[in-house]
Parts: structure tokens; C-alpha cells; sequence
RNA sequence: GCCCCCAUAGUCUAGCGGCCCAGGACGUCACCCUUUCAAGGUGAAGAUCGCGGGUUCGAAUCCCGCUGGGGGUACCA
């Protein structure tokens, strides 16, 4: 891959004035805030690649600025625009799971700060209030050509193998038009004004500089006919106002910056600095998106996935640290993230290898106490335990979970999983069993029933505290059947827990509890003699 | 079509001119451990560094072209 910059053109942290001239005192302002923002629209659910785009926002500020002694802030606003595609509850969905997620943020909707509101459909007003200035300036138009218009143009370029694009028809109009049409209450939009000749150099913080010849760009709208802005007008004229320092987002972004810049260009304002987040792209290539998976963060959420593992996976897809480090605490990250190490090129998610960190997680840093209260939600959905127990600690369906969770814990690799793996140690009655699953191969059914009365006799004089004591008697038992240890082991899991994978079996038995495993053993033998007396299944 | 971005194993990546006939991780396969399944341990296969030209004593690393993949092309963000 191409380093965008040289060691010598490589800052610690780029400052906006990069697209302004070179300065040589560039580095006077190191100290500068780092104010960065994740502006989500508030139209469905959080998808992974915003999550993404989010967690490497918020770590350029609270991790790298202050790594760098410079002030940093994370804002959270509220792109609502539009207002067609707005979804009910979307807003406060999303930031219910970017707290989930583990993100937290300076200022926002919630919580405020000092440059609110928060919400674009409060800020209306500026919006139109900047608009008008670039009118008043000459630098954007009333436009009062009609969607049916415009649609009918886009159907006879694109006839005509032209590019698509605003033909520029109302940039011109005579002030007497335009004035009369205002006054006689026309509909119309605001069109930015884009300079014909020159080009745009747009400086993205990880590819260097990208050119546009300034024809190419299109008179954009600005403010739309329902008086709302569009994304340009509002994005530029909020970040302007938020004195937001650098803006991180995704990749397909990349052909709007020469548009911004020449707005911050209009407006006389000097522009943030960019940097565009590679795509996350879809296994097979293209968009991420349904087909091929989940791809919201509260899917990953119910599906059992824990917040520190996607952030370690999605953090990891698209930026390095040293090529070989695998597991990041979101503490590590926020000591370890630098900008310069995101790669530009696009990623393809990986669904096996966030399952890889989830299960990592699980099995090696979760104890055994945090995992029983992340299964305790799973747990209660399946109705295995009390739904008072999911938020008590100290509810006693908490110390059922334990021991269970903690002899589950090397097994499990979503907690999605709990109710399936753990059902049977939190279960009185088992499912009636798979006759199949007792008797193991090479073994007859008469065996095994023989095997299991034999068990059920010195069952209830065993003391299944005492696993080692235990053990050795089972050894002992299949020594005097003539079974090796396997062939008597299988069909007592199998009966105890009604599978062929568990735990250790002497570990599960004690946690199961005396009694469970003595009326769970007579089951299996009543089972298993209702099948022996069959002909037709011997 | 036009504009733009990207390009190291199936996947995520290290690599910033010699330390690389390319390192780590996921996945895959084998073996060990073992009462099953995991976890863990050991090892293996897997990359003509997309292709072609340059520059250089020397290129995965710099330059150009091509090809491929992706994004954008709305009164959506």
C-alpha cells in the first residue's frame, strides 16, 4: 500500500491548516483541540461500518489527543434532515447501543454542551440563515425547476450517454424572475454557485492529496424546498459552528469533500482536516449488508456478542498497531490508536474471526462472575431463570447460573449460546432422551442398560463434592463391567445432560447435584428398557 | 458513461529501498493432551507481494501504464 505521507511530511497529529498553505508554524498549534464528531442519521439501526467510523473518531480524541496533551472532544450529533426516511426511535436507539458499544461522548442530544443543539432539525434556522448569506453574496441560486424537471433531464442524459447532472438551468435567471417567483410563492431550493474553472485539491489525512477539476462538481442543493438543509449545508455550517477540528468518516464520502471545501471556501471559513474510513466490504464483495449477514450493532448485541470483542475486531479491521497484537482492552486502544496506522483499503468483515475474539473473550478474560451476569439476559429470555435475577447480583438464581457458567466457560463462543449449553444444569426435567445418544458405538443396548443400573446402585452412596472420589469410584465401576472408562462415561453424561458434549463428567455431576443426577440416570434406564423391549429398535 | 479511491495467502494485516526466496492472526489440515466437546500445546499447507514497463548496484517498498475490486454520480445521509 501507498504511505500518503513521507516521514519528513508526516505530522502527529495533522492540524486543518494543511489545506491552507504549508505553514512552518504548524507546529505552534500542536496544542490545538481535537474536536471530532459522529454524526449518524437517525433512519434505522447502527450499522457496524458507523460503529466503526464512531470508535475511531472517539479514540482520535480521547486516546491520541490527549496522548498528545491536547484537549479532545467526541461529539454526538444528530443528522435529521430528512425528514421521509426518519425512523421513530432510531435516534435513541442508536445512542442506547454506542453506549452499549462502550463509546461515550462529551456533547450531544442527551447530555448538551456548549455549542447545542444537538439535533439538525433544531438548528433550521442557521441553515437558512447561511443560505440566504451565499445568496445575498451571488454565491448560490434559487432554483425553481421542478423534481419532475430534473427527472426528465437525468432520463435524457442518461439517454444520451451524457453524465447525469444538474444543467445549471436556473444559476443564471434574471433577479426580476427570481423575484417575482418568490413572491408568487413558487417552490423552490437553494443551489450552491460552483465555480466553472480551477480545481479542488482535497488533502485527506490518509491517501494525501485528491484533485477535482472544479467542472466536474455540480450545483448542489443546499436547502431544500421543505426549508430543511441537505447534508452539505448542514454538515459544513455545524462543523463550522461546533468548531470541529478534524472530520473522520466514511469512505464514500470522498466525492462530497471538494464540494464542502469549496463551501468553507465561500463562507471565507478555513476548513477541518479530513480523513476517510475505509469500507467495510461484504464477503463476497460489495456492500455489507443483509444478505450476507448481520450487520447492526444490535443484531451482534442479541446475537451474544460481547461490546469489547466487536470493538477489538472492528477496530483491528482497518487500523494496526504492530502487525502482530491481537487483543486490545479498549484501554489499550485508547493508549495504543494513532490516525497515521489506518490502512486506506477497503476490509471485508470476517464474521469467523469476530466470533474467534468473542469466544477469546469469553474464554480467557471474562470471570466467571461477569460472565454469569451477561448470560443472565439470555438466560431470562429463555425462561431458564427469574427475569428479577437479570439486574440483582444478589438474587439466588445469580449462584445457580455460577457454577454452570464457569464450567461453560472455556465452551461458549456467543452468549446467545447459554440457553442451549448451560439448559440442563438449570432445568428439574430433561427432554425425553434420543435413545441413540445412550447406548455408544460399539455397544449394545442390553450393555449400556446394564452399565446404568449398575450406576444408579452406588449412585446414591457417591459423593459427588469430592470430583477425584468420584472419578476414581467410575473407574473402578468400569473396570468390574469390563468397560473401558470412555464406554461408561458416555452413556452417564449422556443421561445426566441428555447430549454427548459436556464438561468434564464429575465436574457436571456435581453441579447437577445428587438427586437431579440419580432421577436423570432412572429415566435414561426406563428409556432405555422401553426401547430394549421394542423388537423392531433392538 | 463520467469522477474518485484501493490493490501482500480464502480473510484481517506487518512491511515506508538491502535485515523479506515476505512476519503475525483468523480460517483449514495433522498431531499432542483427553471420559465427550471445547480450551490449550505443537506443527503443516497456503502469497510468482494483481500484471507490464521503468528508476536503482538492489523494489513488496519509488514512478508510469494496464487490469481488477470498490465508492460516488438525489430536493438521502
Amino acid at each position: 500500500m501507498t504511505r500518503a505521507f513521507s516521514s519528513t511530511s508526516r505530522l502527529r497529529l495533522y492540524s486543518p491548516s494543511l489545506h491552507a498553505r504549508v505553514r512552518p508554524e504548524v507546529h505552534g498549534c500542536m496544542s490545538s483541540p481535537v474536536r471530532v464528531r459522529f454524526a449518524p442519521s437517525p433512519t434505522g439501526l447502527l450499522h457496524v461500518g458507523g460503529a466503526r467510523t464512531a470508535l475511531f473518531n472517539w479514540l482520535l480524541a480521547h486516546g491520541q489527543a490527549s496522548r498528545e496533551e491536547r484537549e479532545g472532544a467526541f461529539v454526538l450529533r444528530i443528522e435529521d434532515t430528512d425528514r421521509n426516511r426518519l425512523v421513530e426511535g432510531a435516534e435513541a436507539g442508536i445512542l442506547d447501543v454506542l453506549g452499549w458499544f462502550g463509546l461515550t461522548w462529551d456533547e450531544g442530544p442527551d447530555v448538551g454542551g456548549p455549542y447545542g443543539p444537538y439535533r439538525q432539525s433544531e438548528r433550521t434556522a442557521l441553515y437558512r440563515e447561511a443560505a440566504e448569506r451565499l445568496v445575498a453574496e451571488g454565491k448560490a441560486y434559487h432554483c425553481f425547476c421542478s423534481p419532475e424537471r430534473l427527472q426528465r433531464l437525468r432520463e435524457e442524459q442518461s439517454a444520451r450517454k451524457e453524465p447525469p447532472g444538474y444543467d445549471r438551468h436556473c444559476r443564471d435567471l434574471p433577479a426580476e424572475t427570481v423575484a417575482a417567483n418568490l413572491a408568487q410563492g413558487l417552490p423552490s431550493v437553494i443551489r450552491f454557485k460552483m465555480p466553472r474553472t480551477g480545481e479542488t485539491i482535497v488533502r485527506d489525512l490518509l491517501r494525501g492529496p485528491i484533485t477535482y477539476q472544479n467542472v466536474t462538481l455540480e450545483d448542489l442543493v443546499l436547502l431544500k424546498s421543505d426549508g430543511y438543509p441537505t447534508y452539505h449545508l448542514a454538515n459544513v455550517v455545524d462543523d463550522r459552528a461546533m468548531r470541529i477540528s478534524h472530520i473522520l468518516r466514511g469512505e464514500e464520502w470522498i466525492p462530497t469533500a471538494p464540494v464542502h471545501l469549496q463551501l468553507y471556501a465561500a463562507f471565507g471559513w478555513e476548513p477541518p482536516a479530513y480523513a476517510h474510513m475505509p469500507l467495510i466490504l461484504a464477503p463476497g464483495g460489495g456492500k455489507l449488508s443483509k444478505r450476507h449477514g448481520s450487520t447492526s450493532m444490535e443484531e451482534f448485541r442479541a446475537q451474544g456478542y460481547l461490546p469489547e470483542a466487536l470493538m477489538n475486531y472492528l477496530a483491528l479491521l482497518g487500523w494496526s498497531y504492530d502487525g502482530t497484537t491481537e487483543i486490545f482492552s479498549k484501554q489499550d486502544l485508547l493508549d495504543k490508536f494513532t490516525l497515521e496506522r489506518v490502512n486506506p483499503s477497503p476490509g471485508t468483515f470476517d464474521y469467523a474471526k469476530l466470533t474467534w475474539f468473542n469466544a477469546y473473550y469469553i474464554n480467557h478474560i471474562l470471570t466467571p462472575e461477569d460472565l454469569t451476569a451477561r448470560l443472565m439476559p439470555f438466560l431470562a429470555e429463555a425462561g431458564l431463570v427469574d427475569p428479577a435475577a437479570v439486574a440483582d447480583a444478589g438474587h439466588p438464581d445469580r449462584a445457580r447460573v455460577r457454577p454452570a457458567a464457569t464450567l461453560l466457560k472455556d465452551r461458549l463462543e456467543t452468549l446467545a449460546q447459554g440457553p442451549d449449553m448451560l439448559g440442563y444444569f438449570l432445568t428439574e426435567d430433561l427432554p425425553p432422551y434420543d435413545a441413540a445418544l445412550l447406548v455408544p458405538k460399539k455397544m449394545t443396548a442390553a450393555e449400556v442398560l446394564t452399565a446404568l443400573e449398575a450406576v444408579a446402585r452406588m449412585l446414591p452412596e457417591a459423593d459427588l463434592n469430592d470430583e477425584a472420589a468420584s472419578e476414581a469410584r467410575f473407574r473402578a465401576l468400569a473396570d468390574e463391567l469390563g468397560l473401558k472408562a470412555g464406554q461408561l462415561f458416555m452413556p452417564i453424561r449422556v443421561a445426566v445432560t441428555g447430549r454427548t458434549q459436556s464438561p468434564g463428567l464429575f465436574e457436571t455431576m456435581r453441579v447437577i447435584g445428587a438427586r437431579r443426577c440419580v432421577e436423570r440416570v432412572d429415566r435414561a434406564i426406563a428409556a432405555l428398557r422401553a426401547v430394549a423391549a421394542d423388537p423392531a429398535t433392538a
